[in-house]
DNA sequence: ACTAACCTGGTC
DNA sequence: GACCAGGTTAGT
């Protein structure tokens, strides 16, 4: 078959390939998969899957029971990936009989691809063998990814707001949804309804990039500052899906706030405080961020 | 609109 | 050995 594929000496897992290549291994591990590091896992997926039958599809893990019994797991057999859509931290496995196989990393889900004498790595949760011996692992060291299968097209997806590095969203979206939000600027942020791909990372990236306070009630934004918000999230999805090797996996760590408590701020020199909103972990420089 | 639950590796 | 990380959903 000359359709492209990857060499499997290079790519083994997503995120550790581009520590590894980064020469960064050992870092802080953080991976949490946004709207960026999804395109690029689904970027390489895309090469491996589009075209190829399925032979079986495997599930190591009872947390994808429920949704891939089976008797769902049987009728898959045979199906052909059409396509491999993304849509905010969704990847939608188009197959030729119609129906979709829908994915979420959650917090640790990464692709895996295994070699044919590869051993299945430990953290493999569902297998998706492919008629060409290639094989594809949903790996998730807290097994929180999701993995479910549609009849059709109707349901596929909850409702999402405009994709994070599009020009549907914009400051007269942003505002119209942030006017009826009381709640602070930054879970409002996180609201997949209000943009789609956000996550706590770049929520806390991209007020840095706008200079404001992530505390804000998000109904009392000014015209300038929801330009310069939604401006701050294009700029953090501009950069990480430029740059995926210095986002993701082991490599991660090239943040300007996250994760950076107490270290100065790269644009003003402040220290770095946090603050936990809606049960998370929220960084802001409280020098530069107003 | 807020909170618990889902999970388990890694850190305290 | 307790506890924390966190996206999403289900439950209050």
């Amino acid at each position: 078959m000359d359709r492209p594929r990857l060499d499997p000496v290079v790519v083994v897992r997503v995120g550790a390939v581009l520590a590894k290549e980064n020469g960064t291994a050992g870092g802080r591990g953080l991976t949490m998969p946004e709207l960026p590091e999804v395109e690029y896992a689904a970027q390489l997926a895309r090469r491996v899957v589009v075209g190829r039958t399925i032979r079986r599809i495997r599930v190591l893990h009872r947390s994808q029971q429920r949704t891939l019994p089976v008797s769902k797991r049987r009728t898959l057999v045979g199906d052909v990936v059409e396509s491999l859509e993304r849509r905010g931290k969704y990847q939608i496995f188009h197959l030729r009989s119609g129906r979709a196989m829908v994915v979420h990393f959650r917090m640790t889900g990464d692709w895996e691809f295994v070699g044919a004498t590869d051993p299945m790595p430990s953290r493999a949760r569902v297998v998706i063998e492919l008629d060409d011996a290639a094989t594809l692992a949903l790996v998730d060291a807290r097994a929180l990814a999701t993995v479910s299968l549609h009849e059709s097209g109707a349901g596929l997806l909850p409702d999402l707001g405009p994709e994070a590095n599009t020009a549907a969203f914009n400051a007269a979206w942003l505002g119209r949804w942030l006017a009826r939000r009381t709640g602070p600027v930054k879970l409002a942020l996180l609201d997949q309804r209000a943009v789609a791909g956000i996550g706590n990372v770049y929520a806390s990236e991209a007020l840095w990039f706008a200079r404001l306070d992530p505390r804000h009630r998000a109904n009392t934004l000014g015209a300038q500052e929801l330009r310069r918000l939604v401006s701050g999230v294009k700029r953090a999805m501009r950069k990480a899906l430029a740059h995926p090797e210095r986002y993701y996996g082991a490599g991660a760590g090239r943040f300007n706030v996250y994760d950076r408590e107490g270290r100065s701020c790269r644009r003003c020199g402040a220290p770095i405080k946090r603050v936990v909103q809606g049960g998370r972990s929220t960084y802001w420089c409280g020098g530069c961020q107003v």
